[in-house]
RNA sequence: GCCCUCGUAGCUCAGGGGAUAGAGCACAGGAUUCCUAAUCCUGGGGCCGUAGGUUCGAUUCCUACCGGGGGCACCA
């Protein structure tokens, strides 16, 4: 807001400019109003002067002097403006438009933050998209918490979320499921039987053959096809993703079943698509899609000699479900091991008249458990891989989305047990969440003192010129221009960083100053900030799909 | 071999075409008669992987190389 202010202020000075003849157009659009980063340039600085400069072949020094010049009287947003270093102008921002911030954000309420870039256009956010094999690993579960917070940025920005899974329950893993599911129940009824060489050893098929004895009896022991065991495992399964799910606080829109895509002819209808502009071949018994044209080292096969597409033709499929269900973005959160499948997507799509550009993939790296500084060694088939459930019953739902959303997608993610596990200072989300909690405990006891906050439009935020309570404003006043950026970034790691910093921020404040004091004037200004505070970190901790405690 | 990704403080990581590169942890020391000490303050700590290139300016962009991770199936 201050910025954009700052930036119309900076173009009708250049264009003035241009008027004068100080310098031609060639600039416009070219320069910026950055963020310096020490305190002593100021809050604001543009590099208007140099680009221009370097276009002109003038001295920037001298072209940052004409713009002081056209600049003139400073209003009521600047409070000063200076050249400094290679021709940078800084400017400082008045304390009163910092104030200003407070009634307007406390006016907002729970909205603040929130836009309309996104001008409610449809996204579709596609995330973990696990087949229902097992229960959901800290991977799927840092995925799922990536996705659900991608998803509740853009709901946040304007746009119109659909969060969807994809699934495929047809293929050879589930297959292997269900035999497994076979061998398990025909253990538990004592019965001859064969485990699968590579098939799923985890508890939780014990759990479903039992389940299958209680309610079946022994009336599928001669059952020669596997659909009745696969069926029950893939139910209780989803049923548990699903449980699981929930308790993070995710709850999609949609399932999206890879069968319905047979079901309906849409993948016959690729490959004739395909097939129409010579895209696709026959070689060896098998059909290949020819990804050499866009560009790839290798043409690939999309249906196997044995008849069976692979995974590549439902994918395509499905994208172009996507685009035809009329979405203007489609956001896809994949794990690191499924990047090889997404240019062979792009491929399809485009070769088909899709857009491709209206496909963003968030690729985000694996998760390390550490226990004690070693790394715990998972393995998925076997039994010994910690789930999501396991997370969050040792440390609650809170602490296992902070931790999942403190890195990039694209940094690999370090999940500390022991510090998640404490309860303490050490923990970044007490830390965060304790500002909170701190700030609530504050207004009880204005509350309590019979202390009132008077009414906003008779704030005395004139009063707040401490140095950490300009510093508190200028971030709370950064707030909806960060929401906005990572939204469109699809970045919400950057929702954490800045919660951690104004906590920092705030508990730096409180140590220094009190908040109630005889001062009643000053106790009114800083009730209210203390409310924006508030404010601010409540948006901040539920946009992540957090709770913000009113006392810890 | 090819593709993607990462390389920033002892560790885990932010940042990012600009002016003196940050945080947390760890380490050392200090703060509580007073709104929550799950807090705060002070201190040391860095050829931003290497070498070139583009630029008025590169840690940031480009290229090559080195190192870690992921991929390169008629598995998903």
């Amino acid at each position: 807001m201050i910025r954009e202010r700052l930036q119309e202020r900076l173009d009708r000075c250049f264009d003035q400019g241009v008027g004068k003849g100080f310098w031609s157009a060639a600039a416009a659009g070219r320069y910026a109003v950055e963020d310096p980063k020490q305190a002593a340039h100021g809050d604001f600085a543009t590099n208007l002067a140099m680009v221009v400069a370097g276009l002109e072949k003038q001295k920037p020094r001298e072209v940052a002097a004409h713009l002081l010049e056209l600049l003139g009287d400073h209003g009521d947003l600047i409070e000063k403006a200076e050249i400094a270093g290679p021709g940078f102008v800084n400017f400082f921002i008045r304390e009163t438009v910092w104030q200003s911030v407070l009634p307007e954000l406390c006016r907002q309420g729970p909205a603040y933050g929130r836009s309309d870039i996104g001008q409610g256009r449809k996204v579709l956010v596609e995330f973990v998209s696990a087949n229902p094999t097992g229960p959901l690993s800290v991977g799927h579960g840092r995925q799922a918490i990536l996705g659900d917070a991608i998803a509740r940025l853009l709901q946040h920005t304007g746009h119109t979320v659909t969060r969807e899974y994809y699934y495929n329950d047809a293929g050879r893993q589930m297959r292997v499921l269900g035999e497994s599911t076979r061998a398990r129940y025909l253990e538990i009824l004592g019965l001859p039987h064969q485990f699968p060489e590579d098939g799923y050893q985890g508890e939780y098929i014990n759990d479903i053959a039992r389940q299958l004895v209680k309610t079946r009896g022994d009336e599928l022991k001669d059952e020669p096809a596997v659909q009745p065991f696969k069926e029950a495992a893939e139910q209780a399964i989803f049923a548990d993703i699903n449980a699981t799910l929930a308790r993070l606080g995710i709850v999609f829109d949609n399932y999206f079943n890879e069968h319905t895509l047979y079901d309906n002819g849409k993948i016959d209808a690729v490959v004739a698509a395909l097939r129409d502009k010579g895209l696709v071949y026959e070689q060896d018994g098998a059909v290949w899609f020819r990804t050499t044209e866009f560009g790839m080292d290798k043409d690939r096969v999309i249906i196997k000699n044995t008849g069976e597409p692979t995974y590549r033709l439902p994918d395509i499929a499905y994208h172009l479900e996507k685009f035809r269900r009329g979405f203007d973005w489609m956001v896809n959160v994949f794990g690191s091991d499924h990047i090889a499948t997404v240019p062979d997507v792009l491929a399809g799509i485009k070769a088909l008249g899709c857009d491709d550009s209206k496909v963003t993939v968030v690729i985000h790296q694996f998760v390390t458990l550490m226990q004690g500084g070693k790394q715990v060694k998972m393995s998925t088939r076997k039994a010994n891989f910690v789930t999501v459930d396991e997370l969050l019953d040792e440390v609650g739902a809170d602490v296992v989305r902070f931790f999942f959303l403190m890195r990039r997608a694209e940094a690999p993610l370090e999940f500390d047990l022991e510090l998640a596990r404490q309860q303490s200072q050490e923990n970044p989300v007490y830390y965060v969440q304790y500002a909170h909690a701190r700030l609530c405990s504050v207004r009880q006891q204005a509350e309590a003192k019979g202390v009132l906050r008077g009414r906003l439009e008779e704030a005395p935020v004139a009063r707040l010129t401490t140095d950490e309570e300009i510093e508190l404003l200028k971030a709370l006043a950064s707030f909806p221009e960060l929401v906005s950026h990572a939204a469109l970034a699809l970045e919400p790691h950057r929702i954490i960083y800045f919660l951690q910093d104004l906590a920092g921020r705030f508990h730096g404040f409180y140590s220094r100053h009190r908040v109630i004091s005889d001062d009643h004037e000053l106790t009114q200004a800083r009730l209210w900030l203390v409310e924006g505070l508030r404010i601010v970190f409540r948006n901040g901790l539920v946009m992540m799909g957090m709770t913000a405690p009113e006392s810890m």
